[in-house]
DNA sequence: ATGAAAATGAAATTCAATTTCAAAAAGGTG
DNA sequence: CACCTTTTTGAAATTGAATTTCATTTTCAT
């Protein structure tokens, strides 16, 4: 692993709890890091033990939870309902654009959306100290694909 | 009841899957509408009991399976992880203010906010089908009760 | 090397959502 | 009304994912 954050949160959190290295456990967090995606525990899982068929569920699943714990990841679900993980090592707020097709999340920051959001609670009498956007759609490369599926039908 | 839209879709529903008429689910689902609030089953259940102790939970939760079929609530999910009734007879989308506190969750609509998606969206190359905006805050009459109870503890 | 503490995998548990099933109710027909 | 088929019901069983347990293995300070 070469994210110095990611490093030192981890470096701290071993130190407050007294954690003892893990080869298993380093896997997995920096294939986790290094990966950048939104992984649930069972997808995770499935490509760890592809390379690493000796590491168990529980491992991968208690190696997420240890990154939720040490700020590295934050546990966040979209409409299919199935809990992922999602990487924050760069920080920063942000939303989400999610592909119903291939699953692919994108995330997005944008400014003038907060502040209307702001707004709107204002209006309400809320002070809003969090939000979730969530956008589900199709992305340019799975309309492409369709695209291309009708023009092949008509040819 | 006395909400003609609810009627209506009921009762197609009812002609189309051949369903008998059941006191106890007309009762459930007269509550929920009448109620027109973001039940859990649990919730419901708990509510109806208390006025009619001999419904059980399972009729509960089917009653509201029943209200999503025909297009009259809908499932949502908020942080707390819960699945929530959403009353849907006044149709319109709208998206979520939720107060941390009480669990009061209050819905708006936001045209611009609506604008702004589709325009993120673009730029990312998405066709947006749905989306979900969610507020996590404190409600007006919360926040009051914060006060006074400081202003309280001055004095 | 040794021993205390942490990490591990498989199996067990939890907990809510959902389904099953036997009994009760609905309602059409004669 | 009596009969019969179908639906509804409540309680209990099942499911499935998330989480915990526990016996064993590994780590690492001494």
């Amino acid at each position: 692993m070469n994210n110095r954050y990611a490093i030192e949160r981890l470096t701290a959190h071993k130190l407050q709890h007294g954690l003892k290295n893990s080869d298993k456990r380093s896997f997995i967090v920096d294939y986790f890091i290094e990966a950048d995606r939104h992984y649930t525990v069972e997808e995770l899982y499935d490509e760890i033990r592809k390379k690493r068929p000796e590491i168990g569920y529980s491992t991968v699943y208690r190696a997420l939870k240890l990154l939720v714990k040490c700020g590295l990841a934050s546990e966040c679900t979209f409409d299919d309902s199935a809990v992922r993980y999602e990487p924050t090592h760069r920080a920063q707020h942000h939303d989400h654009l999610i592909c119903r097709i291939c699953g692919r999340i994108i995330e997005f920051e944008n400014d003038k959306i907060e502040r209307l959001q702001r707004d709107v609670a204002r209006n309400y009498g809320f002070h809003v100290s969090a939000h979730r956007l969530q956008l589900y759609g199709e992305c340019r490369r799975c309309r492409n694909k369709a695209e291309r599926k009708k023009c092949r039908k008509k040819n």
